[in-house]
DNA sequence: GTGAAAGCGCTAACAA
DNA sequence: TTGTTAGCGCTTTCAC
């Protein structure tokens, strides 16, 4: 801005009369320059304001940018995640850019490769529903942390939330209140391909095996439906209107359980007095007053450090063997889920 | 993929059996390229998987990357808007990545500068808190549009919501209920240096005009705080602490009302019956059953999209004179608000 | 420890 | 209309 003209290597390279390789150098803390060299050189670049051209650098080095694919800006949880891996990264010369990928296995196809053809030097995906084959396909190109999807992978990091132990945190929690007709809404994907790895799929199974441990086989009850409110709206009407309809509703996340609530409402029935209802998240709509939606907590904040630190181990130290990681949910009980009516205890 | 190697232009050139400027200008739609050659071009460019360079392009011609400035995401309101972006260039060659500014002007200048290094194409910033002269001294730097601060600029388009209009929605609405004592809680920036082009600061200022238009000049009563839960809450405390509490509250946003709608259930008091609460932005929380929060809606799928073409304006067809774009609120009246108790009409 | 020089993949002048 | 060529700003051999 100063000359117009923005400032290159070779400008600061003349100014500290040095080579322009020797202010690369500096520039990437590589070996074989003389601390009296550094000094110089960053004195230049501090004068002439100088920053390096993340384009240019990536033509033969890094591009010190790392992709982040995001499905669903709605959905609250992913902004802790955000919140963990840009806080990760704030202390490095990595940038985090984030790819708004949308739901469909095509739309986050297209922004994959957006940012391969950027050249980033890593990438975290985020709940991707792309199928298992893609992701092992993009992983060999890039360095990549995918985060929500069970299975290891000998491509890719992972990390992850014990669904299985979070949907179990639900479950026992209602069956010690004595609740035993627990449904539970799960999340069907009309996408083919991504079977059993996908955090709604481990919810389901955990709470089948959880029923099952409490002795409640018979009561198992799944209903597909979507994490929406409206999908959780339309699971809790059918529940509802059955003959014999459940003392205690478990959502697979806290956006359905809101739909979940509003059924109940709508119904006039009140919670938890009449019917509990839990969620699984723990997003701040169900911290709220009003709501006080019993809810399961991941460490989004964590998941999103860990899978920064593991993306860079890779980008950095070339790490190739790949690493599962899986983190222990906790249960937050609030005022939504309380013993059952007298009649059905 | 392929042969491990990733294929060039100059793959395809040879592939085509033509040089590697005439597959340039196919890949730009550029002029001066029979009909016949362009067929071979994109047959070759198909037949071998290629897909151009991003950072190569940015050495000397555009990136075709758009950066999104987005300062918190966990304000509902900018899914809305990040949507109506990214929906708008999806039918171009343009790929929009989001920059998470933060909330100081500190964090948000490094983002900004980030994506200046990364030589984007243009800026979208949304809500930004940085100094206006900032703003102007990047615009002059890169195309630029600004999102949500009032006031026109030489340098940037801006694309604004009519903030002053729709504070006046809801004091209209709520004097039209009988309502007199009206109160507003005003999100307060410990920033200095934009002092009246950011929403809260316009909406206050509506909420003047209004109460003055409707002869309650001397219960005009602003509350300063901040746009939050938290925020909401501890204004709502304040206010219902009063000898004459107000028989409304005019949150300047839905995530502020929200914690008035804590403060108020924790006081025991019924909405609307005892009290009114309005909110700002109609997020989806605000239309949920239990809430039902009578809000005021912007399009921020129109106004993404807007902005998205202004600055494409600016990039392709390089248009010097800046645009000021204003939009128009709607009100949502819901359940929140309702005639003052009889008392007090 | 230091610097000269050859690219990275593409675009834009210009020549043919 | 088509091809040749000189860079864009940086990193990386490879001499010195």
């Amino acid at each position: 801005m100063d000359s117009g003209r923005r400032a290159t290597i070779a400008d600061v390279a003349s100014r500290a009369n040095v080579s322009t390789a020797a202010v690369s150098k500096v520039l990437r803390n590589a070996y074989g320059v003389s601390p009296a060299m550094q000094e110089r050189v960053r004195a230049a670049i501090a004068e002439l304001g100088y920053r390096p051209h993340a384009a240019a650098r990536g033509m033969r080095g890094q591009t010190y940018t790392i992709g982040v694919l995001i499905p669903d800006l709605r959905n609250p949880f992913f902004p802790e995640l955000i919140e963990g891996i840009s806080d990760h990264f704030a202390g490095t010369q990595y940038q985090a850019l984030l790819g708004p990928g949308g739901s469909t296995p095509e739309s986050q196809a297209r922004i994959t490769e957006a940012m391969i053809d950027r050249r980033m030097d890593g990438l975290i995906m985020i709940a991707p529903v792309v199928p298992r084959a893609q992701l092992e396909a993009t992983a060999r190109t890039i360095p990549t942390v995918v985060i929500g999807r069970h299975g290891r992978s000998a491509e890719f990091d992972a990390v992850v939330d014990d669904d299985i132990e979070g949907a179990a945190l639900i479950v026992d929690h209602l069956a010690a209140l004595g609740h035993r007709r627990i449904a539970h809404i799960e999340h069907r994907d009309t996408t083919r391909g991504i079977p059993t790895t996908m955090p709604q799929t481990v919810r389901a199974e955990g709470y089948r095996r959880a029923m099952q441990r409490n002795d409640l086989t018979d009561e198992i009850d799944v209903v597909p439906s979507t994490y929406s409110e409206s999908g959780g709206y339309a699971a809790a009407r059918e529940l509802l209107s059955r003959p014999a309809p459940p003392t205690a509703i478990f959502a697979g996340a806290d956006v359905a359980a809101i739909g979940v609530l509003n059924a109940v409402y709508e119904a006039g029935l009140r919670i938890p007095q009449d019917i509990s209802v839990a969620g699984y998240d723990n997003t701040t709509v169900a911290a709220m007053g009003p709501i006080s939606l019993t809810s399961v907590d991941q460490d989004g904040h964590l998941m999103g450090a860990n899978a920064s630190r593991l993306l860079l181990e890779r980008v950095e130290d070339k790490r190739r063997r790949s690493v599962l990681m899986s983190l222990s949910p906790t249960l937050v009980p609030r005022r939504s889920t309380a013993a059952p009516p007298a009649a059905d205890g």
